[in-house]
DNA sequence: ATGGTGGACAATCCA
């Protein structure tokens, strides 16, 4: 089975012991985005997925951010940065695996609804937009993954009610999100293969307890064309990596495919 | 109540 996952590692360096040994445990990975490696090049950890027989391709930058597209077969094309957006920093990297397109984004978390920063982060997620709109056709085969920072609906996250407004889920930037997914015409793939799953993938440290007291919310996605969709067999949140000794705020979303795109 | 915890890095910044 083929699979491909995004995980969002907050520092691939004090993460890489819990990392690889999910990876071993998890056959069948083509390839795994991640993003918040928070190293610069220079210090990724190359040599522990060259010898489990992966390619590494990153951008980083020196402790915040950064993202990296580990995958068993090198990509035929690398875009490194989103045009007109690089001074958020490192927070995009695109591959292409034959007729395959991976978008791996971390989008600016925001901050407030009053700052600055949030302005940038719906600029950021129009310019994905604008970005698939000049490269791309929607019967191309291609993946926008990552840390969105946006949990789309009320079902996405711990308390609607109460976090209605705040950044990762406020009508602007679901908004923004959903005119990039309508004009790209992209799918949720977790939602529209677990319509009513109320399962999250981020928890935020600072709640006391918020991980045993499930305080979640679904903010990392596989926004898909219909070519992906069409080739989709599941779609599913890991589960076992907040048991480790030093979890992420995140968790892995993984997707299995059959056939070619 | 504007906290809480964690990573990177070296005083705070970011999430």
């Amino acid at each position: 089975m083929e699979k491909i996952a995004t995980f969002n590692v907050n520092g691939i360096r004090a993460r890489l012991a819990p990392l690889l040994a999910w990876l071993d445990g998890e056959p069948g990975i083509q390839i795994l985005a991640l993003q918040e490696i928070k190293a610069r090049e220079e210090d990724f950890p190359f040599p522990f997925f060259e010898e489990r027989g992966f390619t590494v391709s990153c951008q980083g930058e020196k402790s915040f951010n950064g993202v990296a597209i580990i995958s068993r077969i090198p990509p035929d094309d690398l875009v490194r940065g989103l045009p007109g957006r690089e001074h958020l920093g490192a927070r995009f990297i695109a591959a292409r695996f034959a007729n395959l397109w991976i978008l791996n984004s971390y989008v600016p978390q925001g901050r407030s609804a009053a700052d600055p920063m949030f302005t940038e982060k719906l600029r950021f997620i129009e310019a994905i937009g604008d970005y698939i709109q000049s490269r791309h056709q929607p019967g191309d085969a291609l993946i926008w993954l990552g840390d969105i920072n946006v949990a789309p609906h009320d079902i996405d996250v711990y308390d609607p009610v109460k976090l209605k407004g705040q950044v990762g889920f406020h009508p602007e930037e679901q908004a923004a999100l959903g005119e990039v997914m309508d004009k790209c015409r992209l799918y949720d793939l977790f939602r529209t293969k677990n319509p009513r799953a109320r399962q999250f993938s981020f928890w935020d440290y600072r709640a006391p307890n918020g991980f045993k007291r499930d305080l979640g919310w679904r903010i990392d996605h596989f926004l898909v064309s219909k070519p992906v969709l069409e080739h989709c067999t599941a779609c599913w949140i890991a589960k076992d990596l907040r048991g480790e000794d030093k979890p992420s705020d995140h968790v892995p979303v993984l997707a299995s495919f059959s056939g070619s795109f």
